[in-house]
DNA sequence: CTTGAACCTCTAGTTACTGAAGATATTACA
DNA sequence: TGTAATATCTTCAGTAACTAGAGGTTCAAG
């Protein structure tokens, strides 16, 4: 059995984070002590890895709701996480469309700047101020 | 002179997030009329176009207000505006990078999976709840 | 002068946590 | 066994950047 603070270890998964997690139903509640304290089996650390997992790609808590329902129920389609984890990646790469697009403009605006003159005649600022002066619309 | 709701239509910054940036200070407090209606002049309206624009290029509003306070002291080096823009562009490069390696991560789960089984074997559910099966950390 | 759209304030909700206060439990060591 | 340090407990509030709704008022057009 694992206390909390051993299971925020072992996960990466800070100790307020997980009683969080359990507010939200997301981890079940685990058993206490006869004080009160959190003690969990090494079903809940395994969740909990899944939980963090998939958080660190990028899931909502929503989407991970929706994949634990599905591991535990063995007999549904794993048509359902595909699509989930599909749509995820969709997300991922729409994401990064839209970034690279920042990216490129913003390197525009920097670039015409010295960083020498006064604000009054800063590009950056220029740049912000009017929509003109970017390449298209975004 | 503009209503709120024309300062919306020509920005297209939602009338509750205007009144929002009012509240935090972003936007300094308007006339109003004898039914306490808000009005804006020009001046207004390109602040609010260049609040819209650097948050459409992914400013934080306190970057926003940074910036703000350049354009409202001409004398100022324009050095600190090309700080925060550089800054903002390796936030967005960081960004990126990351979500490349997300891609990567989803792309290969996702392929390792035909949808067709039960989720009981389902290589997506595998591969989230199993660390070791992802080719290197994140 | 009426009517309907636009506006007002205030409150609460969103996502996914994070931090602090003040009290209690556990553990290690003497 | 006693005590001190560390860990944990609950509860509440705060973060960013809005968004939405209720219930009431004002404006502009016909």
């Amino acid at each position: 059995m694992y206390s909390i603070g051993q299971l925020s270890k072992n996960t990466g998964v800070k100790v307020t984070t997980i009683r969080y997690y359990e507010e939200i139903g997301v981890l079940t509640e685990p058993e206490r002590t006869q004080g009160h304290q959190r003690r969990y089996d090494v079903a809940a650390l395994e969740r909990l890895r899944f939980v963090k997992h998939a958080r660190d790609l990028g899931f909502t808590i929503q989407a991970i709701e929706s994949l634990i329902q599905l591991q535990e129920s063995p007999e549904k389609s794993c048509k359902e996480a595909t699509d989930i984890a599909n749509e995820q990646l969709l997300d991922v790469r729409r994401r990064i469309k839209q970034l690279r697009s920042l990216e490129k403009e913003l390197a525009r605006i920097v670039k015409g700047c010295s960083g020498e003159g006064t604000s009054q005649s800063c590009y950056v600022l220029a740049a912000l101020a009017d929509h003109e002066l970017c390449e298209k619309d975004h």
